[in-house]
This record gives structure tokens, sequence and C-alpha cells, in this order.
DNA sequence: ATTTCGCTATAGATTTTATCTATCACAAGA
DNA sequence: TCTTGTGATAGATAAAATCTATAGCGAAAT
């Protein structure tokens, strides 16, 4: 049996090149190498392949049979093979290829329709594979390789990771129709003494920094009932068991109708998200990564500024402890 | 741009593995090559390409995304390439393969139904293209190489020619029905003196052959009517134009109908033609040609035995002069 | 007939490439 | 802390590709 090994794209090369000028002389002359060469490549195929490609006379050379058929599967590996040097070179230029994008799920559905768009008209070539997982997993799944890219919420733990910090979304207040505050001009933080916050399920990071937030505000939280999902959430304050805090942008996207639901901000209450674009340190794409951070960024602030604060923090490093 | 010649199959081979199996030790210790080699092949392939393919780390490495889009296409190449070698060893067995056969046209339609079969049944994946022409035409074709092996009758001039003799085939004395000597048990060669006799044009080798045969039995030669194949040379002598002598195995095939005709041999005669498989001696395939020249023959006297005569000669290289 | 030209094959030197051995440096896990 | 597993690096060696120069042969031209 012939081994791959036993022949080299190169020779493949000579062989269709004899082929086709019928001498090994013209043939070494186009492919700027000398004759000698030439015969020598093509006769170590044709001993690996143990078949005669050519029939050499005194005028030139007669493709052996075996030979015209062996040509035409030789210009087919050739025609792989630069369709492979193509795509090599349109990869080259950057920002081209299918990235694996991990989100969490309480921003992604309400941030990318905003960003896709813009995203996809600056680079064409660019494919962004959209998997949603909560933040501990996106990190981990970042690491070991299952994503190139993830845009989560920070805290971001692992030191083998860059953090480009993309913007702080705020947490709104959302009341039922018919709540005692709902037609309150202002909200304070009194107001929220003794209120049942209903919040998401402790897998989210931010539970934890709205039930520290109640603590401060002696809101009582309800255990009982923490919602699976932001949209779960939302209904369970339109039934009236309790108030929520929601992120901005979701409440953005998805309360629209004012029956329903009011949005409020509180007064002396600051609590905010902080989102980032993360990848690991050793990817070759880092500056290119770096570069898309920067036209997010830009992006949001040119179309969401009322809905959120700018990152606080440039580009870092994140260190561990 | 990337040039063909800038990375090698092995080096996709090589590509192919780190990525399959995550790791260059691994990869390496599959391939049966040292980790240093692998790692260097793979980031000469990667420099030659400006794409990088591996993003490395202490624990094994990920494929970027380019990487990931360039493996599809590394893996197309790599499989063409298998499809050659798996080629190339078939057509290594021998026996394999579409030769080009000349004949002429004056044989081939005749003999050519009696041994095509046999040699399907021997040779499965031998294919025979067939070309009909004169036999000048097919002998110089031979040399430059428009066929690979020709079916025609001698002599052979070319000294660069190998001539594997087949049989001879005599030429049969073709009569009208109601010719005065169509009923004769036995013909002479006295019979035929004054006969006007009909012949093919003189581009065929054995125009010649029959006006020295006529020229001995004084018989005269009907230029003014020569047929431009053996076909309208049979249907002129059913016409009453005259006799003719016609190739054994053209009658055989073509003479079916006793009432248009009688096909006789005529005492004291013994013209043939001499029938021969002919290939350049440079041909690498000669081995297997002079094998299938002996499969030939003994179709033919197996089959044809009371029809022609078998070969005065064994194959002989042919010298001119 | 002889020479010239064009073709491929061959020999040997040289350059280039691939490969190996040995080792380093780093990170994770025991 | 030590071991294990990872890829990178340096230098020596082996292998392969390439070149120059030339031989040998057949055909065409002289």
């Amino acid at each position: 049996m012939v081994n791959l090994q036993d022949f080299s794209l190169k020779q493949l090369q000579y062989f269709a090149a004899v082929a086709e000028f019928g001498s090994f002389r013209q043939a070494a002359f186009r492919l700027e190498i000398t004759q000698p060469t030439l015969s020598n490549q093509v006769a170590i195929m044709e001993k690996a392949l143990k078949v005669p490609l050519f029939e050499r006379t005194r005028k030139g050379i007669n493709t052996t049979p075996q030979g015209r058929e062996l040509l035409l599967s030789a210009r087919r590996v050739l025609e792989e093979a630069q369709g492979f040097t193509t795509q090599a070179a349109l990869l080259s230029g950057g920002g081209i290829g299918t990235y694996r994008l991990g989100v969490t799920p309480t921003l992604g559905p309400y941030l990318l329709p905003h960003i896709l768009k813009p995203i996809h008209d600056t680079h064409a070539d660019l494919k962004l594979y959209v998997r949603e997982n909560p933040p501990s997993e996106l990190e981990t799944g970042l690491i070991n390789g299952q994503h190139d890219l993830i845009l989560t919420t920070l805290p971001i733990m692992s030191n083998e990771l860059i953090v480009a910090n993309l913007f702080r979304e705020p947490l709104k207040l959302a009341l039922a129709k018919d709540h005692r505050l709902a037609n309150r001009p202002k909200i304070n933080r009194e107001d929220l003494l003794g209120e049942p916050v209903l919040t998401i399920s402790e897998h989210h990071l931010f539970h934890r920094q709205i039930t520290e937030l109640c603590e401060e505000v002696g809101a009582p939280v309800l255990r009982d009932y923490e919602g699976t999902s932001l949209d779960t959430l939302r209904q369970m304050v339109v039934m009236g068991m309790g108030i929520a805090f929601l992120p901005a942008l979701y409440a953005k996207s998805e309360i629209r109708n004012e029956e329903e639901l009011r949005v409020a901000d509180v007064e002396g209450i600051n609590v905010v998200r902080n989102h980032a674009l993360v990848w690991r340190n050793t990817s070759p794409a880092g500056g290119f990564y770096k570069q898309l951070s920067e036209e997010i960024k830009a992006i949001i602030e040119n179309n969401l500024a009322s809905d959120i604060l700018p990152a606080t923090l440039r580009t870092v490093e994140r260190r561990l402890s």
C-alpha cells in the first residue's frame, strides 16, 4: 500500500506540469527548476507509486494510460490544495471566520440584537456562533476552549483571561401597575423597607448583589420563589407577588407594556452589573478581540447611552488575590 | 499570496493530527515522530500561511477559529490525496485503466466482437477505447502517442515498435450467386483468367496484394470502381460488377445470406493478411501488452480456427532495411 | 553521410529541509 | 513540595531536493 508520505504536493505539481507540457524540459522551465530535478522527482514518485506515469522517448514523453487516470486525481488534489491556500490567505486577513461567543442568558438576548448588526456591517466575513451559559460555566468553558470569547458579567477570577470592560448596567426596580409605589414620581431607599423582593436563582451572579442591597434597605427576599429566568421573574411581579430588580437592558427590551409593569429608578441606589468581553491571554487573535471590544463599546455608547453607564475601567488583565 | 510549495501534504497531516488529538505530544506519538519535529512543522506551516492554527497552553492546545476552518479544507485535501494513492495502488496491479486501441476498419468490426468479451472476462478493470483508422495512420498515430496499442496488418516499418503476430487471415473469393463460377465445387487459379476483380481503395494495404495476385492469374482489376469499404465492395459484387477477394473474417461476419453471394476458396492461391498487435518499444506496459497478445492469440485459435491460419512468426522486433 | 539540435538520464557536489536528542520553562495536581 | 504533563528551544545529524555538468540517443538539417 502506498503511504501518504510517499509523495508530496510538489511532486503532484511536477507530474501535472510534465503531463501538460508533454516534455520534462519545458515543464522544468515553467516550474523554474532544472530538468534533472524534475526528472528525478517524477522518477521518485513513479517508484513510490509503483506505476509508470510517463513513457520517455527521445522526442518528449507520452503519458501512460495509468498516468492519464492518475492525472485526474492529481488535479483534484491540487485543486483542493489551492482551495486551502486561498482560504488561508483570506483568514490571514483577520476578522474572518466563525468565532464561538458565549453569553449570559441575562444579557445576551437583550444586548446582542443591538450590536450584532453593526458588527456584521463592519466585518462582513465575521460570524458569531452564540451560545448561552451561566457566567460560571462561561468562564470555565472559555478556559477549556469551548468558547473563543465570552460576553459576561464581572468578576472574572482566572488570571489567564483578558478582560475588556464594556459598560455598567444599572438595576431597575420593577413594580406591578397596582403596586402602592407604582405612581410615585420618585422612589427612595426608605420606601422599600419591608417590601418583599423577588430574585433570580442564585446561580446568577447578581443574585448576591440583590440580596446585599435588600439587607441594606431592609427589604425581605422571597427565597421561596426564585425565578429561573428574568422572564419568569417578570411574570411573578406582574402577578403581584413582590417587586424585583431587573437589569436595565432587560427592562428596555421586554417591558413595553406599561399597563402591566412600571419600571423605576430608586433614589440613592446605584447597583450595577459590570459587563465585559473576555478571552484567553494565549489567544493569537487577542489583538482582534481587543479591537472588537472597542467597537462594541462604541456601539453601546452610541445607541444605548440613556440606559447604561460607561465602563469604569480600561481593559485590564485581572489578577486573582 | 500563499504558494502551493509553501506547505506539504505531510504538514497537512500533522496539522490534522494535532487538531484531532488536542496535543502535540500525543499526535507526535501517533505519527511516530518526535514532538519537536511536529511543533516545528506546524510552526513552519503557520508562518507560511500567516495564520495561527493553534493556541498553545500549558495543558494542551486549542484550535483557533481560523484553524477550525482550515482543518476542514485540510481534510478535504488529505482525502483527495488518499484517493490518489488508492487509485495508484489499483493501477499498479496492471491490466487496469483505459487503453487506446487503434484498429483497421477492415478488421476491427469483424474481429473485435469475438475477442472483447473474453478479454473483459479476464481483465474486469481493463477498458479499451477503440478508434478506427487506416493502417498507415495507425502506425504514425501509435508512434506519436495517439494510441497505446494498435491492431493492424503487417508490415510495420518503424523500428521503434514491437510487433506481436496474432494470426494470418486468408482472402476468400466472393462471387455473385448467378456468376458462372458460383456453383463449381472447386475453383482453380486458371478459372480466374479474365475475370474482372473489384478491390478496396489503395489506402488499404491489401490493395497491393490483390493487384499482384491478379497479375499472376491474369485477372483484370477494375480500377474505376474501387470500394471505399468492404461493405460497398460486397454490394458491388452482389450487383454483378465483378468478383472480389474479401478477408475471411469479414466474409464470416457479414456474408450470411447465401442467396446473395457465394464465398469460395481458390485452389493454389494462398494470399493472407498478417495481423498483429503493436506497441511502442518504450511503453512501460510492454510486458502486459505481450501477455495480452498471447491471450488474444489463444482466443482466436480457440474460436476461429476454421477461418484463419495461425501466425507464422513469434513476436519479433521488426527491423527496417 | 555528417552535423546539429533537442530530448531525457546520470553522476556528484551542494544546499536545503526534516528529524532527532537533550533540555528548558511552566502549570496543574498529588 | 515534588511529580507529571505540556509545548518551546538549541544544536547535531540525517535525509532529501536541487543544481551543474555531462552522457547518450534519435531526428532533422546540412
